[in-house]
DNA sequence: ATAATAAGTTAGATTGATCTAAATTATAAT
DNA sequence: ATTATAATTTAGATCAATCTAACTTATTAT
């Protein structure tokens, strides 16, 4: 339905949305690279189409309908991704290129087909949640344990690599998914990290490491 | 560099030329279902661009250089089907519509990693040839199975039409590439052809089957 | 050989996505 | 409160890809 143009607004509506939803035109077409008229009249455009709240002079927010089209979209990058990485053998860093492209392919069972092969991954190794077939999101957007403070009481969500040597390190210190953690000390020379769980576990973890644990924030 | 639709172009002005490598403007904007004038004017540009030769009243033929620039779409093209079928798990007919639109992503990296995971094949699903990473073709010389005689063993190898009705019949008597056949008989009155393969299956093939069933004789 | 038909070309319009320049409205600063 | 600045919108142009209508050239048939 969308063209690829119409698709890359709609995802970066979704996707740089502050909390509310809402984004000013500016910073959208800055995101897109186009000019501030450019982004105007798109976004006129998607209006028309019932898919962005749109009034004069306002901040810019997705409907309802353009909400789900765009997780639809952020289905395919994510998905694409997950596919490349995994069963490619691309590295994260060349990814995004390719799927940014593959992203506006118009074939349901083409995804799908990518999603059963990855056996339905709720969330990709950045931690962002991937939308499933109906365009549902059932998995919180999650954050590197590396980004979190001194303080902070997380649980493990995912790995953001799932290489054999990084699961036997995780195995080795009896870290498992659903674990709760505590950041006791973050070393400021290295950002080494101090972690306490299971009790009164405590081990030092790598940034390395770190980087490649996904949790969620409690509250 | 070239735009979707200038890749269309070269991709049927490749494909669907004569024997001389020509073909009427006409008959080509019938293949890309767009008007004649349409062609024309895309025509013009791609002869500016040094792709195409074009003389008004003419028939258009492809330079050197459009040659080139068609084979490596052709390349992503049947490489995206071989992918499709042989990793993926699609079957032959849902594959054309899929890799006619991943064809036109811009990433030798993620065709020449398709590529190798699949080692390097030198003939898609459909049995035509595979352009190299360098543009070239590794000919073969393939002859139609009607025009074996009894006794003949030969190798399925390609297929000289790929309508979905097709690929459903010899879906449906397990006929695939690669298969090896013997000639155990042939109508005289009709030309209908007695086949053997997979161990003892047999099967009459009409002459119009055996007319677009390319195979590669046994030395 | 000439007329009829088919193929190819030109002219001019349209649509989607983009731009720059200029005008308007909202926000921030003194 | 007024002014300066920033954000947004309007106006009008451009470019690629497409169309229809009309014209020209080539081919075919009588």
């Amino acid at each position: 339905m969308a063209s690829p143009t119409e698709e890359n607004y709609l995802k970066t509506l979704f996707t740089k949305a502050d909390k509310n939803g809402e984004i000013a035109i500016t910073e959208l077409s800055q995101y897109l690279k186009v000019s501030a008229p450019t982004a105007n009249s798109m976004i006129k455009n998607l209006s028309q189409q019932g898919l962005v709240n749109y009034e004069k002079y306002k901040l810019l927010s997705l409907t309802a309908r353009g909400k789900k089209e765009a997780a639809f979209i952020i289905r395919k990058h994510r998905l694409t991704e997950m596919y490349l990485v995994e069963k490619m053998g691309f590295g994260w860093e060349m990814v995004h290129e390719i799927a940014e492209q593959i992203e506006h392919i118009d074939s349901p069972r083409f995804f799908d087909r990518m999603d059963e092969l990855l056996g339905y991954p709720k969330v990709d190794p950045h931690g962002s949640p991937i939308p499933d077939k109906n365009g549902k999101i059932t998995a919180k957007t999650l954050v590197k344990l590396s980004d979190c403070k001194v303080g902070d009481t997380v649980t493990l969500s995912a790995l953001a690599n799932s290489s054999e040597e990084f699961l036997k390190y995780l195995n080795s210190k009896q870290l498992q998914l659903e674990l709760k953690l505590r950041v006791e000390a973050i070393e400021p020379f290295d950002q080494n990290m101090k972690i306490k769980y299971l009790r009164n576990r405590v081990e030092i973890l790598s940034q390395m490491a770190c980087n490649k644990l996904l949790v969620e924030k409690q509250l």
